[in-house]
DNA sequence: CAGCATCCTAGCCGATACTG
DNA sequence: CAGTATCGGCTAGGATGCTG
């Protein structure tokens, strides 16, 4: 029942200080967190700068007290640019960095990954809704 | 500045019905956060079946209320495995299924590409520390 | 327009005590 | 041993109002 892991596919784990262990599953977390992921995909979709109130309306459902503050992370994150346009009223910009958008492409593999196998969950699901594993 | 995305990437998304987007973005999000990742990298390491407690050692910090909730729940995404021997005093044991597995090398592959970069995350973050991007 | 400040609530999580 | 049950602190996040 074991799946065959090869035992060298966590050896890059322990090549990482705590310091940059935590850093990467930190980042692991937040982009696969639900709305900096819908951040990041309205941005490469726009393949362009997004105004504050643009996203505020393409990213569903998000409020503008969580988007502000999705964003600042991502900014500080290095995922994201913020540039401010010094006019009245003010115009402020968002753009995916290029690091943000490599980042995108590789949680997407991810997400696409199990997008294919939504049935096998679904399925399991399903069963899980029943019976308890006993063995004696 | 825009990083080169191919229009094609996110194709696969539009085909899924929303309550299967919903499920694959839930199963992203809980298999990239930090109680569950870590469970199932335990699990994985074993390369056998882990008792409750053994778990409860071994994934260092956790307490036992949340490892149950976790547990319970990667169980009812097809995950893991509960086992339960009908003893007295009483023996569980939990295990990685195929698709977890499976699963966990996908998640594992994007946290490596992390850490890879974690440099460029560093650096991220010391020049976020510093100045606001100001355009004209 | 793009936010910040405030209030408020639901849910997470740790700690502790108890049970089959 | 492997949980369940309960209390209590903390925080994510919505709603609303205000400002440069």
């Amino acid at each position: 029942m074991v799946t065959n892991i090869d035992s060298d596919a966590f050896a890059f784990c322990e090549t990482l200080t705590d310091a940059q262990d935590a850093l990467a599953r930190e980042i692991l977390e937040r982009a696969s967190a639900k709305w900096p992921l819908r951040i990041m995909y309205v941005l490469a979709e726009t393949k362009g700068p997004l105004r504050f109130s643009r996203l505020l309306e393409r990213v569903e459902g998000i409020s503008q007290k969580v988007l502000t503050q999705a964003l600042r992370t991502l900014e500080s994150d290095g995922l994201v640019t913020r540039t401010l346009y010094p006019q009245v009223p003010p115009r402020v910009e968002y753009e995916l960095t290029p690091l943000g958008g490599e980042l995108l492409l590789q949680v997407v593999a991810l997400w696409r990954w199990i997008a294919e196998r939504v049935p096998d969950f679904e399925k399991a699901r399903a069963r899980s809704a029943g019976a308890t594993h006993i063995s004696k």
